[in-house]
DNA sequence: AACACATGCAACCGCTGTATG
DNA sequence: ACATACAGCGGTTGCATGTGT
């Protein structure tokens, strides 16, 4: 068994030659009997990822076009780092492919605003654990739990035990921060004057200016999450619709690709907040999306909670 | 030329959902 | 109902290569 940080081994032709073989006889699947039979020293999950990423005949192995950027840009709006769910409305791109993509070019760019954004690939991060627990069980996956004698039920249930315990504490420290970060009208009021200056001021020069009809909030619950993002239902509830200028932030400097960017807002006390947002040629709209931290261990059944600053 | 740093990508990981016995 | 195996997913890591100094 190959330990965690152990070297990554490179496939060799005469592995993908006897995998290609073997798929082409065979057909895809049982991909641990595909390891075995095929005579390859590799997992079945290493041979079905080999197979997917890089040796499917209809793969496509030319540099992503504009088009396609525009495409998993808009998607990524609307499913957050569902790269699989992306990758079929790209045929013969991967999801390794599209998630290495995004992750190149527009992670940076897209620059969240909370430390967990920042850790989850930006726009809409993934459910996960928090890198404490995994690595705590990380470790416990190859030196404690994979022991001898203690039977798969017991290590379930310590390990749901755990979990729980982990989730209560999570949740208190997640209360406090939604608290401290509740967000305040106020400050909301101060942002939505400071884009009405900035429309005043650059609609005088006459430059590359942007007006939207509409404001379109991204809304996460759209997205299959119930709890609606409260600074979202402040904007609906007191601004939208509302022609939003979108001048010196949302230009050639920052926004990429068919016109994604970031809204950099800075209010009274100096502090920064990044809204993130699309702009869409064809609605003549941008498609907004705000930071949010999703606290819940990814694939979860149930609604995840969404907090917002 | 030599080094440090940044970037891109293949391959790996742990986790979850589903099928099967 | 439960255990197990398998498939698939998203996140992370490490190496090769490119770029800047």
């Amino acid at each position: 068994m190959k330990k965690f940080g152990e070297k990554v081994h490179a496939w060799t032709g005469e592995e993908d030659r006897l995998l290609i073989e073997y798929v082409r006889v065979h057909g895809e699947g049982r991909w641990n009997s595909v390891a075995r039979l095929a005579g390859l020293k590799r997992n079945g999950k290493s041979c079905r990822l080999r197979w997917v990423n890089n040796l499917r005949p209809d793969l496509n192995r030319g540099q992503i076009t504009p088009h396609e950027e525009s495409i998993i840009l808009q998607l990524h709006v609307k499913w957050g780092n569902r790269w699989s769910t992306i990758a079929r409305s790209l045929p013969g791109r991967t999801e390794n492919e599209i998630k290495n993509y995004w992750r190149t070019h527009f992670k940076k760019k897209a620059k969240p605003a909370t430390n967990n954004a920042e850790k989850t690939g930006g726009m809409m991060p993934r459910l996960t654990l928090d890198p404490e627990f995994q690595q705590r069980n990380k470790q416990q996956n190859y030196y404690g739990s994979k022991k001898k004698g203690k039977n798969n039920a017991e290590k379930t249930k310590s390990l749901l035990l755990k979990r729980q315990q982990f989730k209560q504490q999570r949740q208190m420290e997640l209360q406090q921060e939604r608290q401290l970060f509740q967000f305040d009208q106020h400050d909301m009021k101060k942002i939505m004057s400071i884009l009405e200056d900035n429309s005043s001021s650059s609609s005088s020069d006459g430059g590359d200016v942007f007006y939207t009809p509409h404001l379109m909030i991204y809304s996460s619950t759209t997205n299959g999450y119930n709890n609606p993002n409260p600074l979202e239902e402040q904007l609906q509830g007191k601004f939208a619709p509302v022609n939003i200028p979108v001048t010196t932030t949302m230009n050639q400097n920052n926004v990429i690709g068919d016109g994604f960017g970031n809204l950099d807002v800075v209010d009274g006390h100096g502090e920064k907040l990044v809204i993130s947002g699309l702009w869409s040629e064809a609605s003549k709209k941008i498609v907004l999306h705000f930071p949010e931290r999703l606290v819940e261990p990814r694939r979860c059944s149930h609604t995840p909670t969404v907090l917002a600053r």
